[in-house]
DNA sequence: GAGTTTGAAACT
DNA sequence: CAGTTTCAAACTC
């Protein structure tokens, strides 16, 4: 290759690009974790994660499909050919569009042929930290939480910036897409306009890019000159553009090609005017924006920057709320309000791009990053207003509540969920908005009851008196979330001022036991197998990480950890009498399953969550419990931390999910299983894995134990919940299969 | 809302 | 590793 003509004119190209890839290098070592898992290492790691990213993407497309214009196809079908090709890793219901540009993902090299070999192979591995890790690494993360903390209205930080060299022809030369999704999860103390709440940000970046469709046009852009330098403000991920300047661009999320940026941020409108061009809903929306420049010509240009650019913040659930409250000004204004920008999140704001990209945003942005307890917050909401939902008015760029926060992992089931839930999500105007359960909510409330229904649990709260919401007991900690208003904590540590001690006592309790943030409940994918599309069933391997101990509650109750998060016990525990409705630890299958709380089968918020990561995890873990943790310490609560929340992200793994159309992907609190009986969250959890379409296919689900004992699930009650009555079953396989270590070429 | 029960988490 | 204490959720009244 070396002799080749084009290697040498490669090689003649000028010195700039190293400086592009140590910003690259730079920016990603600020995403790489302190202690990613084996599995984060290996490629195909990578590949799990990008597709996970992608199906984010899809996720926030379902939610706001018609946002998108068609002109938008072209990036849009660049993502669908990603997730095409990842789809080896996991099944996507996507359509998939043509697309003539080549996607490879995982094995790009960023950087032009010119550029440090490295960097391409950095990248992935990067990503695979960082999307693998949807927990935090204190450590790793630290740095950037504060970085992104402290950043300026601008919110980009230079480190953070990625940048290109105008005429760097090793973009254009580059044929393949290269998709490298970061995400990062911070938490930022927010102030919602409204609420006066701390809120928790989470901002999850990921870079994309995408190069030319085929090589020879990159290199036809290489004699003319290519596009020009990109910046990528914290965020920005170069593409090359075609071999014509006029290719037209595609901003997502943050990203900014070719100095764009300002002007999306700056001038919303404009950005909106592109989105409102035309595009596809479809998946690319999660992230965000896809917006076409509008002062460009659109031709082949792509730029897809999610890097920390991209930044989704996890409001509070107040700041959810009060967009939610406003969702028609907000789409009307085609501000780009992104939660956090209503939340008066002054810095981040500018992060906000064009109303196009803004209402992409909205929906991505604040769907990207979820705090767990927003989430539950959300659930609560959107549980308890869900059938409003249904009913509501159709669904606007705005996200629905849903789709506003989400943790990555979250992300990645809500991107499974179908556009044709997304509707759903969508809030009517006349629903009442969840927002204001919550605002309502006094902080002392510990627990949201709004919702009789159990959806009160979504809105749990910590209440810790002594702990200073440091340790595992409580709740918000254990979850990988930041205590919020809500919580009647005193002396709480657990906030993003204090995200320096929350990390280190993190990062202490993980070195204590690698598994203390893992999900207690774990659900191995094989299960996902076994049940395939019959609702009925649940995965046998379904079970609590390490078995309970319960001596007096027969494990039928919410004291048993196995109860609570919906599964059986089984011979890891240590239970004495257990009479566990899911599962008894011999093996037998109580005949009381029906006892189940109603509103089990519901949501599968926490489920959800619990699942994606789980799948993403677990694969291992099915056989190996332990081991999974190693690779996936808790994801949500990851990404909800400001932490590096790839950082626990588990390691790809093959995962089914089966999500209610009914949409409540949000999850919840990773650290909390499923549990049937939670009202909000515990619907979601066995939604996740065994959602039934209706409610007599609910009824039963059953599991089967690892040990062949068969469990049925709490949601063999009919009916009991509304969400599951349009709840579409989905059944995605966000990850093909567990990464092997081994590199992924 | 206060008090009790429970079992996980933390500590020794 | 076992026993004890601490803790906060779950539960009861």
């Amino acid at each position: 290759m070396q002799d080749s003509p084009v290697f040498n004119y490669i090689s003649n190209l000028s010195p700039i690009e190293p400086v592009k890839s140590v910003h690259l290098t730079h920016t990603f070592n600020s995403y790489s974790f302190s202690s990613p898992p084996s599995v984060f290492t290996s490629p195909h790691g990578n590949c799990h994660k990008e597709s996970r990213f992608l199906k984010r993407h899809n996720l926030l497309e379902t939610s706001k499909p018609k946002v998108w214009s068609e002109d938008v196809n072209s990036v849009y079908s660049s993502e669908e050919t990603l997730a095409d090709s990842t789809q080896a890793c996991h099944e996507s219901s996507e359509q998939q569009e043509n697309t003539a540009q080549k996607i490879s993902i995982g094995d790009a090299s960023i950087e032009p042929c010119n550029e440090n070999p490295n960097i391409s192979i950095e990248l992935p591995q990067v990503l695979k930290c960082n999307l693998g890790s949807p927990g935090y690494e204190p450590l790793l993360c630290c740095d950037e939480a504060n970085s992104l903390l402290e950043l300026p209205g601008n919110g980009k930080p230079a480190s953070d910036v990625a940048y290109v060299p105008e005429g760097s022809e090793k973009d254009s030369i580059e044929g393949e897409m290269h998709l490298l999704g970061l995400c990062q999860i911070e938490e930022a103390k927010v102030e919602g306009p409204n609420c006066g709440v701390d809120s928790l940000i989470t901002e999850v970046s990921d870079l994309l890019m995408l190069s030319p469709p085929n090589v020879t046009e990159a290199f036809k852009g290489l004699n003319k000159q290519l596009n020009p330098s990109i910046e990528l403000g914290n965020f920005m991920t170069l593409i090359p553009q075609s071999a014509t300047n006029d290719g037209q661009q595609m901003h997502i999320g943050n990203a900014v090609a070719s100095g764009s940026e300002h002007e999306i941020e700056d001038h919303p409108s404009e950005s909106a005017a592109a989105t409102g061009t035309g595009q596809r809903q479809d998946n690319l929306a999660n992230v965000a924006l896809v917006a076409s420049h509008p002062s460009e010509n659109m031709d082949n240009k792509l730029v897809y920057a999610r890097h920390r650019g991209i930044r989704r913040r996890c409001l509070d659930f107040e700041m959810a709320i009060v967009q939610w409250k406003n969702p028609a000004d907000n789409s009307n204004t085609n501000s780009s309000t992104a939660i956090s920008d209503e939340g008066n999140v002054g810095n981040e704001k500018q992060l906000l791009p064009t109303k196009h990209s803004g209402d992409s945003r909205r929906c991505v942005l604040p769907g990207i990053g979820l705090h767990l307890n927003a989430l539950a917050s959300l659930k609560d909401c959107k549980n308890v207003k869900i059938e409003n939902l249904s009913s509501g008015r159709q669904p606007n760029l705005h996200c629905s509540p849903s789709s506003v926060q989400l943790s990555a992992s979250q992300e990645l089931q809500l991107s499974l969920v179908p556009a044709s839930s997304e509707i759903d999500l969508v809030p009517s105007e006349n629903e009442v908005q969840p927002g204001e359960d919550f605002q309502q909510n006094s902080p002392k409330k510990k627990r949201c009851k709004l919702e009789p229904a159990g959806e009160g649990e979504s809105c749990k709260r910590c209440n810790c008196k002594k702990s200073k919401c440091l340790k595992l007991y409580c709740e918000c900690f254990a979850a990988g979330v930041y205590c919020i208003e809500p919580c009647a904590c005193h002396d709480c540590f657990n906030k993003p001022i204090h995200v320096e001690t929350v990390l280190q006592t993190r990062q202490q309790i993980e070195s204590r036991n690698p598994l203390a943030f893992a999900p207690k409940v774990i659900r191995s994918s094989d299960s996902v197998s076994e049940i395939g599309d019959d609702p009925n069933k649940t995965p046998a391997s379904a079970r609590h990480k390490r078995g309970c101990n319960c001596k007096k509650s027969s494990c039928l109750k919410k004291y048993c950890e196995c109860y609570q998060g919906g599964v059986g016990c089984s011979i890891s525990c240590r239970c004495e009498g257990c009479k566990n409705t899911y599962g008894r630890k011999d093996g037998s299958v109580p005949s009381g399953l029906e006892a189940e709380p109603e509103e089990e089968t519901e949501a599968c918020e926490k489920g959800v969550v619990e699942n994606a990561s789980l799948k993403t995890e677990t694969k291992n873990t099915e056989d190996h419990p332990d081991q999974s943790l190693a690779t996936t310490p808790l994801p949500l609560s990851r990404s909800l931390l400001p932490l590096s929340f790839s950082s626990k992200c588990k390691p790809p793994r093959s995962s089914v999910i089966t999500i209610s159309s009914s949409g409540l992907l949000v999850g919840q609190k990773l650290g909390k299983s499923n549990a049937p009986w939670s009202q909000s969250q515990p619907k979601c959890e066995k939604p996740l894995e065994t959602v039934p379409d209706d409610d007599s296919s609910v009824t039963c689900i059953k599991t089967s134990s690892p040990n062949g004992k068969r469990i049925s699930s709490p949601n063999c009650k009919v009916g009991s919940s509304p969400t599951r009555r349009g709840g579409r079953k989905l059944i995605l396989q966000s990850i093909s299969s567990f990464p092997s270590l081994t590199p992924h070429h």
